[in-house]
DNA sequence: ATCGGCATGTAGACAGTGTCTACTTTATCG
DNA sequence: CGATAAAGTAGACACTGTCTACATGCCGAT
């Protein structure tokens, strides 16, 4: 057993990890690929055999947080009945976005590398936003009178809004300046699905 | 005339324009004191007279946006009646984000300098949500029957989560990678304020 | 077994950045 | 008019991304 870290077998994977800490005791400001090699131990040109730029690196874990975050997504609303699935798949973002800040964050609160640039990130992030759609469409499906495809882009990104929203302005910083009682803000992901509940019974 | 700037009178106030300049032109993350400085022809030094750091620059324009922000919510919110007044500061809200995006971006989009350092821009902030708050208080006190107060911030929270989610998401790069259609997406705000009045009318 | 080639990692360089410090200019006020 | 404080200049340092030339080691074909 050694002390000294050994070069990493998978330089690759270790990047993304040792990134992934990296930003969550650090902050994103302090991701640099000069910050992963010397925690590797390895040289400072050494990951860039692996990513072509930070952001390549900072693509790739964005890109893991919005895979994770879609199977979050669908294992959890999976679980419960049709009619009432679009409440599951709410209380599954919210849950995820508030167990997993760091990756919401990643997501949501911060600036992308530029989307163009990284096609499996942007690929990822459709895959999350199609299964809130598919998801909604079924939940319509199963329980109201058909609605147009139209209506229903509507709805769905109402409700991605509002959680979005939510989410987001909980995981701010802002958030905590302002006077807010802390039961208001526990309550904040339940209140907010049970108003998209009551918009949408009104269609 | 001169084609070459002079130095500017105030170098300050010149550096808060340019620095909204470089941001508006090629992003935040080609805002650097050394830039500014390049710009307005002075030495690299120079800035660091009036800012500290880089960062309070950024708080600077912040701040002004957040102050922006409130002005519009006031001003325009206040042209129509109570009872209807929400509606009007909802769509105040939205329009004040389509039409000053990279304001917006500055205070919901991209990550604050540390509020804790920046005090003037926290203040700021805190304003443009007690208007927020206020307007509301006002609203369900013209019309309803009165709500405690823990009901009224868990209702202002909801409805600037919903704004806020539909503002940032509609001014996201990531949202036009998405196959909306375009009749939704310029609908979006409208059907978010809708979907915000059926949920508060049952309470 | 050996040789060649290719992926991987190393080391050095360059330009750009924030931020510090010492110096010079400028202007303002007693 | 001259002292004094503010404003601007210039140079330094450490840090970053990114490029290049070079070393190493592995693996497969001969």
């Amino acid at each position: 057993m050694r002390e000294v870290k050994d070069r990493p077998a998978n330089l690759r994977e270790a990047c993304v990890e040792e990134a992934r800490a990296i930003v969550a005791e650090d902050g994103l400001e302090k991701l640099s690929l000069r910050e992963v090699a010397r925690r590797l131990g390895v040289s400072h040109g050494a990951p860039y055999r692996h990513f072509p730029s930070r952001d390549h690196l900072l693509a790739e874990i964005v890109a893991r947080a919005f895979a994770a975050f879609a199977e979050a997504l669908d294992t959890r609303s999976q679980k419960s009945e049709p009619p009432q699935d679009f409440g599951a798949m709410g209380r599954a973002y919210l849950t995820y976005a508030l167990e997993q800040p760091l990756n919401y964050r990643l997501m949501f609160g911060t600036p992308l590398p530029a989307p163009a640039d990284h096609p499996e990130m942007m690929r990822q992030a459709r895959h999350a936003f199609a299964l809130l759609r598919e998801n909604l469409k079924a939940a319509h499906a199963a329980g109201h009178r058909p609605v147009d495809a139209e209506e229903l882009d509507r709805h769905a990104l109402f409700i991605w809004a509002t959680m979005h929203g939510t989410a987001s302005l909980l995981a701010s910083d802002a958030i905590r300046q302002i006077d807010l009682s802390d039961s208001v803000l526990a309550g904040a992901p339940e209140h907010s699905l049970t108003m998209i509940g009551r918009a949408l019974a009104l269609c």
